[in-house]
DNA sequence: CTGTTAGCGCTTTCAA
DNA sequence: TTGAAAGCGCTAACAG
């Protein structure tokens, strides 16, 4: 392995000039830096991460943290913060804390000791060890952890594009398939949901579980077990994979979507648009808010004083129609 | 931030004996252990992974290289991943290679500036840069590349538990959805289809396409589009994503699953249990993938000298049954 | 603009 | 069994 001192031997320069180059330093004569490069290249010389971190004290990477990465949900999220953070010449560091804030913390301590230039964490639901102590840029996604700077998709305003969509649609008998009541999220979304349904002069059926798949089935069937003319004839879901478990009963129960029943999911998993029928659902700009991490914690950006709420986007597909 | 040297004038001790102390090192004197674990705690310090890495040449971090987190197959193995190596005092560097050779190639060369105790890569389907040289030890997973160790899923033999289960059921007329042609994973499956049938005496209708739920959609539609005194009983698919588009084209041609067509499908990736009907798949061992590409490169287990092919496991759910 | 040099925090001989 | 000390490869003053 060619050290930095080779590569400066064989150049001709210092390793003061080749450090220098290797900083895209501006101050570095253009033939120095020509004759540097073809060193590192013929060398095929790579720069020890370990030593340059350890001197900075900050290393290129940038720690990730979710509940889950086999939620469509959060790969996507990975997808995007991983695209961005490498092509800005970063490393991702990724750890799951599968929603225990115990491991999470003790995950956010275990990727400190790499000296992340930031860590951006999608916080368990519902937090319980208070915040760690360190001076690495974090930013926290999703929802609220103690005092880290948020960027979020606009839960609010965004469960309430789905609740206007279904009103302009002609529904008066709705459904809502909740998240857990005692997160943010779930709370948020069933708020606008709720307020812009009340504008309208409608009070949604509410039944309140998971955000999976199987809470999707459960309480769906629930509300639907009643007579047709006591049916909702729209349910929305505090996710798309509640709407996709929901999707699974209504087949079950033999009733047409959108005919029978119209359907609206949220956050615009890829899924989404490949079930039957493809899914009206609430788009999280994933690509903008991992976009906005990333800069907020590598410096490119700015860190949010306040919340930063990103705007949701409805996304009409085919589960959705107007009322029979 | 507290440094070694802190803590070993709290203890009243050398930096080498704390450091001996960190490295669990047992020719240490218990009562020094004691009060130096002592004096770690009230300052709360932790060691500098850098400089630690930077010493040894080898962080304690594993770098996993994967085409695309947000399939589903591969967002599981990467959890699996995470959660041993995490176990082990490892953290994992992410990288996503969107199954393009010349990316995959860029971000090994990236993760092994950070000195990684090893690499876990699922090589892109095609590859077609060389190997790129360092002493890091390197597993390479479900898929041959170059002369790295392989540890995969027994594809042949999997795809043979399937052809298998629907010789059983008495199917007859059988269509098969492969992957792309030029991938290996798609031509061991195929060929372990086609064998065991043969074995019956019965050749399969065959279809290629990519792994993904549109080639299933696609694909699927070209099978079933004929009279149905010749269209298949039953159709094996090369994944669960190809069986999951399939599924909603039989839906749409109103057709019964199993009634009139049985399904099988290939990984178990955790959807696969949750369509409607729960589909039949041979599942892969992701869990024991796991653990051995992290032991194998940690050191903990032997690297495997010849590709080490793990069982596969048919799992019998709704999606087939008896021919009608 | 370039060279020199002092460490970053830790592990690991080497002696004692 | 413990201490002392020499770096690991690089960056960032500081001089020149």
């Amino acid at each position: 392995m060619p050290g930095i001192k080779d590569v400066a031997r064989r150049a001709n320069v210092s390793v003061g000039t080749v450090s220098r180059v290797l900083a895209k330093n501006e101050t570095v004569n253009p033939e120095l830096r020509e004759i540097v490069e073809t060193a590192i290249r013929e060398l095929n010389f790579r720069p020890n991460g370990l030593a340059r971190g350890l001197r900075r004290s900050r290393s290129d990477m940038i720690g990730l943290v979710i509940p889950d990465i086999t939620n469509p949900f959060f790969a996507e999220l990975a997808k995007h913060v991983e695209a961005i953070a490498s092509a800005a010449g970063f490393s991702v560091l990724l750890s799951v804390s599968n929603d225990d804030p115990q491991r999470e913390r003790t995950q956010v301590e275990s990727l400190l000791n790499s000296f992340p230039t930031g860590i951006i964490v999608v916080p368990t639901h519902r937090p319980s060890a208070g915040p760690w102590t360190s001076d690495v840029a974090t930013v926290v996604l999703d929802r609220p952890f103690a005092d880290y700077p948020l960027i979020s998709v606009d839960h609010y305003g965004g469960a309430g594009l789905a609740a206007r969509h279904l009103l302009d649609l002609g529904h008066r008998r709705i459904g809502y398939i909740a998240g857990p009541a005692d997160t943010p999220v779930s709370r948020q979304r069933l708020a606008g949901f709720r307020d812009t349904l009340a504008a309208g002069g409608v009070t949604p059926l509410v039944v309140e579980g998971q955000f999976d798949y199987a809470s999707g089935e459960t309480l769906g069937r629930a509300l639907l077990d009643r007579p047709a003319a006591k049916r909702p004839t729209a349910i929305a879901t505090a996710s798309d994979q509640q709407a996709i478990g929901l999707l699974r009963v209504v087949n079950d129960l033999g009733l047409a979507v959108p005919g029978d029943l119209s359907i609206v999911g949220f956050d615009d998993i890829s899924l989404a648009s490949l079930v039957t029928p493809r899914l009206t659902t609430v788009r999280q700009p994933l690509d903008a808010i991992a976009a906005r991490a990333v800069a907020a914690v590598t410096g490119a950006g700015a860190i949010p004083a306040a919340p930063e709420l990103q705007p949701a986007m409805l996304v009409v597909r085919h589960s959705t129609g107007p009322v029979a």
